[in-house]
DNA sequence: CCTGCGGCTGTGAACGTGCACAACTTCCAA
DNA sequence: TTGGAAGTTGTGCACGTTCACAGCCGCAGG
């Protein structure tokens, strides 16, 4: 009755599982852990022990020894509206999550949106109580990236980090290409005045992106139809209204995020513009946004799920001790109805 | 210079604090933690030496002892692709993080959309990894909140945990009262016929908005004008549709969600009715999509962010040993251009 | 037959913390 | 003066795990 009792309400330590399957505490951590010089009986022993006893490991214990935590921090350091404007982050957040859970990794969220807030995140993950960090960072010149490689933890961003290249992992589309190939599709359209709206220059999509523009058109004729957002969408409307009052003539807008396209979308109608008729718009992302529109959005489709799944890697082979590494990943252009 | 290189290196533990401050464990202990039975000289001297230490509790360590962890999970049990469609969960989301936080505990972010997620992270939260659970579930019947009933650990949902009232903790808002108000609405601006669409009939948006609208339109008149959607854009076109073709002539439509709404003003507009003219609609949430429609939402603004708070608030209450309680916030009506 | 070696196993120590307990001080009332 | 109460402090132990080490066995080579 008493053991009963006991095991009713305590969990199962290894003790439990040793005595169950009649061999020692070290070998059942061996034989859960490395699996190395266990002869296959005792880890036949300990595995029907574990299943028996429901044992899990005590995670508290674990990382006490280890001196390592097991959980992995997914850090955003926009400011806070940004998480629920902008459907990306909803994306990566979702994508990383599966992808850790697949792993057995639990993900801890953080943001890091004020000084306050960076602060916090910043002193919490120094004090090891994650064993890597997830950056979602768009923006260059954040502080926190700065911090975070000082505590010697592995992050992995999420595109290209400015400034930190070859130091820093970090999995991204490519951006480049991408918008090169949403450019060249307005051409065959037969589209000639084609301007751009580019994201932030201090950030990779604005940069990329931009770039893509110009390997189609030239530097030359572009510098004059660009004008610059915030990937908000309302930036997407500001920067749309100063193109239309600069080139009342344009025929397509390359727009470097669906949310700024919708914001575009919304100006070209309101100053009685006709999509696709009288201009054309093409947007990056596909998020949600994209397919509620009207008229839907033509796109480039960012690979979110490779992305995540590829971060989650980089950071598992970075904690197993391999060198900071890249992935870049193919786009692909999808059709609709605004071009 | 070994004693630096250490400082440096490892990080400060309770008995560097406690030999920098001249005292020992315990006192430094009671100090951080407790508070009583201190001198306030050796609180004021525990006090510098954590600062010039930079002492930051292992949290392994502590939790390894106390038996329990400081971290919170936030449970979403809804099918994953719901988290980015739906803009509220990000906004619950980012609220949790924010007002958890601020009480320096770290937020576990697990999904328990399918059968093996849901088995995973209730393995997972059974095993005592974390030290409570905030659960955003809309639906009833799901079999996690079982499981966590079972393993003793404080659950708080969100939205009134129908079949389970009184015995799990719940903040939400007044449905109820906001959807009669929404009506109203609709029929001070002179409305006759108001149909609704409601939210699944085992959620409690779905039940408590359709009570709502039928405190104020009776309940006979009312049974003919009830299609059913699932909180969907998809969903809401559908049951925009369905409405339509059983009653060509209604003039309003009360839709009990925002994203819903943003469904039926694409069908009421490739109807060909026009928005508000022929057809008033008023959707429910105040999220970004009721700013982003046209014409935009007249809804009924949800306080998420007193929800969060208080969520937070009864959970830390729960671990604290008070009983389940249960917190209604009250709604607000937001006037657009869609009524 | 002894020696060494490689595979396998058990045991003690340590990780850093909170808590129970004992010891010490101070002070006041008997 | 003494006793005890109230407040403050130090110390041993436990939490559950991993790791290093030592011991055991069987086997092959000298």
């Amino acid at each position: 009755m008493t053991v009963d009792r006991d095991k009713a309400r305590r969990r199962a330590t290894i003790h439990d599982v040793a005595a169950a399957a009649g061999v020692s505490r070290g070998t059942v951590s061996r034989a859960l852990n490395g699996g190395r010089n266990v002869s296959p009986s005792a880890a036949e022993a300990v595995r029907r022990a574990v299943r028996t006893t429901g044992y899990v490991a005590n995670s508290a214990a674990r990382s006490l020894v280890t001196q390592r935590a097991h959980s992995v921090a997914f850090v955003l350091t926009e400011p806070q509206q940004r998480l629920f404007e902008d459907p990306n982050f909803s994306v990566l957040l979702q994508g990383c999550t599966q992808a850790l859970a697949e792993h057995d990794v639990p993900l801890l969220l953080m943001t890091a949106g004020s000084d306050v807030e960076r602060a916090r995140t910043s002193r919490f993950i120094a004090a090891g109580h994650v064993g890597g960090v997830l950056l979602v960072s768009s923006h260059t010149g954040n502080p926190l990236l700065e911090d975070l490689r000082h505590t010697g933890i592995p992050v992995v961003a999420c595109g290209k980090p400015l400034g930190h290249e070859g130091r820093v992992a970090y999995a991204a589309a490519d951006d480049r290409a991408g918008a090169r190939r949403l450019v060249e599709h307005l051409r065959e359209r037969g589209r000639r005045r084609i301007a751009t709206i580019t994201g932030p220059p201090d950030t990779p999509g604005g940069v990329e992106r931009l770039a893509g523009y110009r390997d189609v058109l030239g530097a030359d004729g572009a510098a004059s139809l660009v004008e610059h957002g915030d990937y908000s969408r309302a930036g997407g409307e500001a920067a749309m209204a100063r193109l239309l009052a600069r080139e009342p003539g344009l025929d397509a807008v390359f727009v470097a995020s669906d949310l700024m396209a919708a914001g575009a979308l919304d100006v070209l109608h309101d100053a009685g513009r006709r999509v696709p008729e009288d201009v054309a718009v093409g947007g990056f992302d596909d998020s949600v946004t994209a397919r509620s529109t009207r008229p839907a959005l033509t796109t480039v489709r960012q690979p979110f799920e490779r992305i995540t799944r590829e971060m989650v890697r980089l950071l598992l082979d970075l904690t197993a001790g391999h060198p900071p590494a890249a992935a870049i990943l193919p786009t692909e252009l999808v059709v609709r109805d605004s071009t």
